[in-house]
DNA sequence: ATATAATGTGAGCAATTGCTCGTATTTTAC
DNA sequence: GTAAAATACGAGCAATTGCTCACATTATAT
């Protein structure tokens, strides 16, 4: 019934127990994407890292931790490389910044696609994780789409930047677990800059 | 180690017994959308639903065979509620046909979004469960969508399905969770209608 | 060299839970 | 009425697993 701690009890302060760590958290990658979620207990994960129990509880005070400890360093990863790919587009226009945004979210998604969809679906409190992620992403396209706003055809720009960019996001989503060829060929992204572009700019009178 | 048999043990013959089953999946029903995943055990199940556990593994061989025959009832509510909506559309144009695919959609996962969101992302072989709706919904925009061939942009309908698909569905998952007031006021619906149209019709040439 | 802090160990407790089985009750068949 | 079949019961076994704690080892400071 007590809060569970997200932060570790204590913080890795020799050379020693920092490995200690980090053989912990990939080993904690290495069994929810190579094993699954139901074979993801702290007694396997201390076993795969080749310490002790002991020691995993020393630095995360439970087994969510572990979790969210995982999915703030994929986050970091995945923002870290959309940055890259956005720089200089502030006097771009928007078909050129439309398709920059493209690129960076699926270059974001490819750092460990298998790792995301677990984190964000399988394990307790994905909810949370999910929507924070979320939120990160809805804020790029939003910082990126408000200096064309007059360019947009439709008028409320939060629908469209949902719109946008959960379609994105779903269409990645789904063609890594069932045509990841799409992927590979271009062809998910060329559809999406054709549908996203013509909904965004082309004076459609619906 | 043994693969769990996803029929039931026995045939529920007398009325007292159906009445049985019939309680077992309610309180399933009820567990998973009121309590979560996490809370949804075989005693709590036999609890709630008033029975002995005794009595729930003479009808379900295990666990899974529960959550089995409850997405199978749950999918065939869907699709029939979806039917419904489809009915006499053979000879109306392509737009008023993805109108009403839209409307179909958004009716059928109305049944219970917190009961397909649970069954379809959090349970232990939902990538099968999943599979087996998602090319329920494909085959059914596939088979509306192939007459129309010649007036659709996009070359290969396989692709465009798989896109148009996906995207209604996961714009729609999204919008129950994050989003609810897009559904309740229709504006979901048009946004929908509004990017699918011009993403299949508009002559785009990009 | 020695005290102290940091780190590491793993047996095992306590709680959960999927499921069985011996038994009791109710319904059906004749 | 009675035997057999169908149904219901629930204590409790066996396995899993999150986590602790008493103790061992290694590094740092003085």
């Amino acid at each position: 019934m007590t809060k569970p701690l997200q932060k570790p009890r204590k913080l890795p302060k020799q050379e020693r127990s920092q490995a200690t760590v980090s053989a912990i958290l990939i080993a904690t990658t290495r069994i929810l994407t190579e094993e699954g979620y139901d074979k993801f207990n702290t007694n396997r994960v201390a076993e795969l890292a080749g310490v002790s129990v002991g020691s995993l509880y020393q630095y995360f005070p439970n087994k969510e931790a572990l979790l969210y400890a995982l999915g703030e360093h994929h986050a970091n990863e995945m923002a870290q490389l959309a940055q890259h790919h956005l720089e200089g587009l502030g006097d771009r226009s928007i078909l050129e910044v439309l398709q920059q945004i493209i690129k960076a979210v699926l270059a974001a998604y490819a750092v460990n696609p298998k790792l995301y969809r677990i984190l964000h679906q399988q394990v307790p409190r994905s909810e949370e994780m999910r929507k924070l992620d979320d939120v990160r992403i809805e804020q790029m396209f939003y910082s990126f789409l408000a200096p064309h706003r007059d360019q947009l055809r439709p008028k409320n720009l939060d629908v469209t930047v949902f719109i946008v960019s959960h379609t994105i996001k779903a269409l990645l989503y789904d063609a890594i677990a069932d045509r990841p060829n799409l992927l590979k060929n271009g062809e998910l992204e060329q559809e999406l800059m054709s549908m996203l572009s013509s909904y965004l700019i082309s004076p459609n009178s619906l």
